[in-house]
DNA sequence: TGCAGAATGTGATGTAGATCACCTAAGCCC
DNA sequence: GGGCTTAGGTGATCTACATCACATTCTGCA
């Protein structure tokens, strides 16, 4: 299936756009390709830009003053994401991106994506539910962060993306989780 | 300042309306008044309000297995605050909300939201606007859990709302931090 | 105005998870 | 294909915070 496919059908389930509205929408979007490894975005850089996953498995991620790592985000096909902290407020990046594996994605630049969603209602109704499904996720990961303990929240994890399992290195799942790579090995080898 | 003006700035903001657009935006509002302690919403309630703050201050709390509360968000003047959830889903409250002091709100409904959305292209602009600026504050929030402590994350809450302090008893500052209250209590009696 | 319940402080003790140190296995690259 | 880097496992120790227990205000209201 390709990327314009990919694009319509995603958006098609929040939008009705006709052919020619979304025709003229997909022209605003750049496919580009990643190799494993290779950044998107890096702290400090200028971002004017979001990115729609196509293929491939991206991180979004944040290194603190001790250079340990968070993992905000892993993005997989069909997900969204860039700093959009830095691409609203037209900040540097503080949250890097970059690729887990190849990588296949489309990039809508913040301005072109401001102008389509003041052209066409519909694009910013579908914008404005796929930033809802962010923020509803978001709060549901923070009460997890709350709530659960560790051991809760990787099973929590890989309930709902099984595929992570064997895509990502584990320590890259304790960076999500917020624990140490140690204490992530420790915990799934203690119940088998 | 009366609630519609309190309104209309608030939008205003982000969003252009005419005089006849914000009118007709704000007939949907029903104001509401309710006493401290008075629960808006209750678990398990249909929830199909959002609520926009005009004075006092609410809480939106979530309740584990072992009856602790942890608070996801306090909702001050000029705030929005529901299950949001609950809400888009149309499922029962699992996040509750109540009244920590005597509390002025403007009541929208979801049914009525969606139909201004759809009928009102600014209006629509303003939601999408709203509710990222809530997943950027929820993303932060969730990166300060993961990277801060709890002293740290007490300081950053103090500096962005010093109201707080004065406000909202300190076990509730505590299940907004996610910390024990006897924890948040040794802390700032430490250091002075 | 007096008292019940809520809010807060503080000691003692238990524990999940961090950190450090070191080891093994698996990619990957010239 | 040999060496080097990255991923992963495991023990020992340390620490922030939870939990329990109880004392001490504060506060709203009968």
């Amino acid at each position: 299936m390709d990327p314009k496919e990919i694009l319509k059908a995603h958006i098609s389930k929040t939008a009705t756009l006709t052919d020619e509205q979304f025709d003229y929408l997909f022209s605003h979007f750049k496919p580009k390709s990643f190799k494993k490894g290779q950044a998107i975005i890096s702290e400090g850089d200028k971002v004017d830009h979001e990115y729609f996953v196509i293929s491939g498995c991206l991180k979004a991620f944040f290194i603190n003053d001790e250079i340990k790592m968070y993992i905000l985000q892993f993005a997989m096909p069909t997900w969204w994401t860039s700093d959009y902290g830095a691409l609203y407020n037209h900040t540097r990046a503080t949250i890097s991106v970059d690729c887990i594996s190849d990588a296949e994605v489309l990039c809508l630049s913040n301005e072109d994506r401001e102008k389509i969603c003041s052209e066409i209602h519909q694009a910013e109704h579908f914008f404005r539910w796929r930033t809802n499904r962010g923020y509803l996720a978001s709060q549901k990961r923070l009460l997890s962060f709350m709530n659960n303990d560790t051991k809760a929240r990787y099973e929590e994890l890989l309930a709902m993306y099984p595929q992570l399992y064997n895509l990502v290195p584990k320590h890259l799942i304790a960076a999500y989780l917020g624990v140490s790579r140690e204490t992530l090995s420790r915990l799934y080898n203690a119940h088998k």
